[in-house]
DNA sequence: TGAATATGTGAATATATATTCACATATTCA
DNA sequence: TGAATATGTGAATATATATTCACATATTCA
């Protein structure tokens, strides 16, 4: 791979990161992984203003993570890449990790 | 897991994302996956400012992601959390699947 | 010692992001 | 039809982030 498509790489995978980088979407998108919800139910779990839920809504779907669909006056919203369940799996691993890690060190003290 | 539970690990989760969402931040944890590297070469590959590419490092030491040592006049960075190769590898494998979708798409037009 | 090299830091700036509010739109159902 | 409900959007704002510049510090080596 040369040098610009790799960068073209590092940019796309930012991007997604990105998408995937605040606490209240990464709470929908763990609250989605067990099926599709309306907008009332996602802003009520995730305790957030529903205007300010439909904007991380429209973040997660222009980057390909969710997908929705109208049923009567609600907006049914899905996981669409069902691959970032495994991916946020990783995360969790890599999160204990370095917890461990930090049990560790304070044992040693 | 209770709620407050819960949004403390989104949080935390976000973090990581965080620290992990940007280019140049993609591309320095891409360089290192093969072993150490001094903050010159980085900056090098990398293609920024080495006052910048500090700053970078230190956002990704401050998250657990790199450590460093001394070594004379150089900096040597290197990969802590190795399982965010995994991670990575995760990322790339539901990027390709994306663009599997969009090539299908287009070919059914 | 002192020039050369590598790195980090603080201030200034531009830009991106998250949140709230007020309001518009679409749909249901009495 | 028209009130009630669900959702999205634009403007305003506060805050976070990335970048550059000038400079400080640490180390090497002639």
């Amino acid at each position: 791979m040369d040098a610009k498509t790799k960068k073209m790489v590092y940019e796309k995978q930012a991007e997604i990161l990105k998408a995937l980088a605040n606490p209240v979407r990464v709470a929908i998108i763990d609250f989605l992984k067990d099926g599709e919800q309306c907008v009332c139910n996602i802003a009520d779990i995730v305790d957030s203003e529903r205007s300010n839920v439909s904007k991380h809504l429209s973040v997660l779907v222009s980057n390909g993570i969710l997908e929705y669909r109208k049923v009567g006056q609600n907006m049914m919203y899905r996981l669409k890449a069902k691959c970032l369940l495994a991916f946020f799996d990783c995360l969790t691993t890599c999160l204990k990790q370095q917890a461990n890690e930090n049990v560790k060190l304070l044992k040693a003290i």
